[in-house]
DNA sequence: CGTCCGGTGTGATCTAGTTCACACCGGAGC
DNA sequence: GCTCCGGTGTGAACTAGATCACACCGGACG
């Protein structure tokens, strides 16, 4: 597959005409990374942006005791490692392969000079910065009001929303452990455990193995009462 | 003041030259917020961005249950409301003047004829939601990762570093009361203040009526344990 | 085949922090 | 002066969730 046709479905870049974008293309470099392998980590500098093409990245907080908070999951078309592009600031957070993915890149510098060549690049950045900000207010309104029912509900929904496949319920082909889903929502795999014994209870969910499938995604809402 | 002269502060638009701000200047409008009063609400339509002259506004979270989380306090020279200018959807949080407010708003359709005009506005725009950005990740760190001590702990020290005045210790002329202090934290006036009470009595804060000093910022560092 | 090993299921205890209740204190307004 | 009222201080009871400690299960690998 031709960059160009990866970067006309990045929102990032939605706007761009066909020259500006082969134009951009040049600039991209490529890098491939195996499953579980760091991209990069929270703390340090780097001035790349990456561009998934394939595969699925977990981007994470990092406690100083260990512990690890997901902050979110992203998939083809998907952009991270924005911030540093902006300011030079060191990564707010870390990035790692959730599976094989292979991502292109661009630097500071490449990102910059096609910024000046084409501005009406920069609303598009602002709108990925905004949905960016959105998503963790919401992030943020979740852990303020909501208890570990409620916050595994609402990951579940929106997890549905971006990687649900619809075959009776909406399917989660993610290989999420309990471990992980703890992550998201800053609990113990213990709690997430009994959360989802108690959906699957009650019919809100089917598990087998790592895959959910949603099966009542109204019933689901009614648990986000904030 | 002259309108120009407060532009010239505000880092949103810092790099536009003097024409330019002029410009910018005149499609500027004005308005003025009693303490107490509703600036907008979360949830609503609106398209204006907010400039703040003078006073300080509290941009919150509201849960419907009823409770509120506090996001962030601005001051003089701080922008707000930045999003729906952006993308066109309701607003994600409330503000409220904290006191006297006087701002200067932009109206979603000038802003973009401006952005239009001089796109280096846009390098300063990315720079101001990615500082946000990273502000909210910080937000959500703590509320993944910390105790409600190291959470007081970690917004004192926060809001030092913008609202204090050093004089013997960093004072904080901001009249919180507990409750305040208790929505910026996700936590009850009642745990507050047995924090507050406590960093009291191992000397790290002097509290005398709504004004809190902070005496030993490394001290209250170190209660931020992740 | 047996044995690791990563993941799941589940109870017993423990604790931070909420909830509820009420006492107190100082300033505003009569 | 007295009374109201917003804010503070503090304890007793309660609870969501963490922590700890297992038992179990299936697949990978010698």
């Amino acid at each position: 597959m031709p960059k160009v046709a990866i970067l006309r479905n990045v929102p990032l870049f939605a706007g761009l005409s066909d020259p500006d974008l082969e134009a951009l293309a040049g600039s991209l470099g490529t890098r491939t990374f195996a499953k579980g392998m760091i991209i990069f980590h929270q703390g340090s500098l780097g001035h790349t942006l990456y561009i998934i093409e394939s595969g699925k990245v977990r981007i994470f907080l990092l406690s100083e005791s260990g512990q690890e908070s997901t902050l979110n999951i992203y998939g083809p078309d998907d952009v991270f490692g924005e911030f540093s592009l902006l300011d030079g600031l060191p990564r707010s957070a870390g990035a790692v392969a959730m599976e094989k993915t292979v991502t292109y890149t661009l630097s500071r510098a490449d990102f910059l000079r096609h910024l000046e060549a084409c501005p009406q690049m920069a609303v598009s950045i602002m709108q990925v910065l905004t949905a960016r900000l959105r998503f963790t207010t919401e992030q943020a309104k979740s852990l303020a009001f909501l208890d570990v029912y409620g916050r595994v509900a609402m990951r579940l929904l929106d997890l549905a929303g971006r990687y649900g496949m619809e075959k009776e319920g909406i399917k989660l082909d993610l290989r999420l452990t309990q471990a992980e889903l703890a992550t998201w929502v800053a609990a113990t795999r213990e709690s997430v455990n009994k959360v989802l014994g108690a959906f699957r209870d009650q019919g809100l969910i089917a598990v087998e193995g790592q895959t959910i499938t949603i099966l009542d995604p109204d019933g689901l809402e009614k648990r986000i009462m904030y």
